[in-house]
DNA sequence: GCCGTTTTCGGCCCGACTGTTTTCAGTCG
């Protein structure tokens, strides 16, 4: 049954909470005041289950939710706000809380220059700094307000999050200035994120030698230090440390993060009496230093397993990793096949003999071939049944066996592009939506449902349709697709591609979770995209995917028969 | 505002860099 009128998603009540927090930090707040809401936001966005509509008694055994947030919770959930916020907001614009998002200004920063300069918005700030009104304040200075002017400019030229090889490209650039050694990238990247904020480089080179050509590289020096260095290439924020052979498991561990998981580990640390930072673990009793060359020796001395990148989120595995019993994460030489792949019997580059040989090196069991196929495009029943054929012919020439398949279009009506009987002597089908990505939630939700409803259908492909910088995902209620996929044995596709990633890690653990199997597609149209096939094992495995939650780990005739 | 294998009060993760001042506040990750 789906929730009556209106209730306010869990990701509603987070906004709401760390909209109060801003207002608190910006009226000059306790700070620690201020955290409880930005915690209780962050720890209602990762329950799995809907809050609105829990009593006061159930929302306080929430790690973080005391009484008073338990209260405005509930409230939250009634009208959509609650008075203290009310009352606070009224004396705060909007345009005043947007100036939090430049860079270099905080809350304190704005506090000064409401009281002071009444500023009220960008443009105010932007005209006080242009008559040079900011660094005659006390505290402020000349260098402070250029600073202002480049960060409105940066602010309104702000593009967000990147895709894994628009960041790579950088990558490749900053990495070219260091001398041979050891350097790892950390940060959202090295945890496998779909989309990437910024860039995060531990390195055991010297500041003083990659400096020069640093320079030249980077459109601004943000800091310049000979631990830490930060520096804009293009759009794009970069982090660097350099440190220690003997530290460089302590600094990686931290620079990998997350911030949450970093917050949750020092805790751990601090219940073992040690202080923990970047370059070790500090005994608080006798001031030794420990320090670590390598992550795995770090976690053991902490008494815990050593936590994959892809799960250091605070979402439960430091529990896990403390009993020893974090979860055997899938791997990419347990697949034994890829689900999603073009070949020019659609607008694919690759003849069937070319992908066949392409999963001979790598080892493939299989490789079911996906072209978009219709009644209205190239690619139709007559030619599914030719291309069988000549499957059938390349198979006895290879190890791995090519699988008969079809990508077909869900239709904006809600129909499949091929018809029950055509369907039937598929091998396996993935059923994708291609269109109608305007469409209200309702609609896009039901017609993936009656997909989901075709007993011919075994995957639906790149199920939320987004375009990573490029297209948003269409309006989809997610949960209720997993739920009838649970339902009907049907797999939703975790699409491979870097500029998909789609389905994302949340949405796979929630299926996981269900019961929803789920199958990785590379979406390969030429030569080097089946190696995306790597992409999608990380994204599955932040979403805790094991072996078993993905059908590419079954054999051929496991495959078959899951099909049915 | 939350929380308790030192605690119902007094803490709350930790350190680097910048800018503005001469010892530190603010911001960021």
């Amino acid at each position: 049954m789906e929730a009556a009128g209106r209730r306010r998603t869990n990701e509603q009540i987070a906004r709401t909470l760390e909209f109060m927090g801003q207002l608190l930090e910006i009226a000059g707040e306790d700070a620690y005041r201020v955290r409880a809401y930005y915690r209780a936001a962050q720890e209602i966005e990762r329950q799995g289950q809907p809050l609105a509509g829990r009593t006061e008694e159930e929302l306080v055994r929430i790690r973080g939710i005391g009484k008073t947030l338990a209260k405005n919770i509930i409230e939250i959930g009634r009208t959509g706000t609650f008075p203290e916020l009310e009352a606070l907001r009224a004396g705060i614009p909007d345009t005043v809380i947007e100036l939090l998002a430049l860079n270099g200004v905080g809350p304190k920063t704005i506090h000064t220059l409401q009281q002071r300069l009444n500023i009220q918005s960008i443009e105010d700030l932007e005209k006080a700094a242009g008559s040079h009104r900011i660094r005659a304040l006390k505290g402020f200075g000349e260098r402070k307000e250029e600073n202002i002017i480049r960060a409105i400019q940066q602010y309104r030229q702000y593009t967000g999050r990147v895709s894994r090889p628009e960041a790579e490209a950088v990558i490749g650039r900053v990495v070219a200035a260091f001398s041979p050694g050891r350097w790892d990238v950390a940060g959202s990247y090295r945890r496998g994120k779909s989309t990437i904020g910024d860039i995060d480089i531990v390195t055991t080179d010297r500041f003083a030698s990659v400096r020069p050509k640093l320079r030249s590289l980077a459109e601004e020096m943000i800091d310049e230090g000979e631990r830490k260095t930060s520096l804009r290439v293009g759009e794009m924020r970069v982090d660097i440390r350099f440190t220690e052979p003997g530290q460089y498991g302590s600094m990686l561990l931290y620079l990998t993060g997350s911030r949450d998981f970093n917050i949750r580990l020092r805790e751990v640390a601090m219940a073992r009496g040690y202080r923990m930072n970047e370059y070790g673990l500090l005994d608080r009793s006798t001031g030794v230093l420990h320090t670590f060359a390598g992550e795995e020796e770090m976690f053991e001395f902490l008494g815990m397993s050593p936590i994959p990148p892809e799960l250091r989120e605070d979402r439960g595995e430091i529990e896990l990793a403390l009993r020893r019993q974090l979860p055997e994460l899938v791997d990419l030489p347990q697949m034994r096949g890829d689900l999603h792949v073009h070949t020019v019997w659609s607008d694919g580059r690759l003849s069937l003999e070319e992908v066949a040989r392409a999963g001979d090196a790598m080892g493939y069991e299989y490789i079911l071939v996906t072209d978009h196929a219709g009644t209205t495009r190239r690619c139709n029943a007559a030619a599914l049944r030719k291309q069988r054929r000549e499957i059938e012919e390349i198979n006895a020439d290879h190890s791995c066996q090519l699988l008969s398949g079809a990508e077909i279009d869900i239709r904006s009506d809600g129909s499949l592009s091929l018809p029950d009987r055509v369907l039937a002597d598929l091998d396996l089908v993935v059923a994708s939506v291609h269109s109608g990505f305007q469409q209200e939630q309702d609609v896009v939700t039901r017609k993936i449902l009656s997909a989901l409803d075709n007993e011919h259908v075994d995957i639906i492909g790149h199920p939320t349709g987004r375009l990573i910088g490029r297209r948003p995902p269409y309006d989809l209620d997610i949960a209720r697709v997993i739920r009838r996929a649970a339902e009907t044995g049907t797999a939703l596709e975790i699409n491979a591609s870097p500029h998909r990633l789609d389905l994302d890690d949340i949405y796979i653990r929630q299926a996981k979770e269900h019961g929803v199997k789920l199958a990785i597609g590379s979406d390969s149209h030429r030569q080097n995209e089946f190696s995306n096939m790597h992409c999608g094992i990380m994204i599955a495995r932040r979403g805790w995917c094991t072996a078993g939650d993905l059908i590419n780990t079954f054999s051929l005739d496991e495959l078959l028969e899951w099909s049915g």
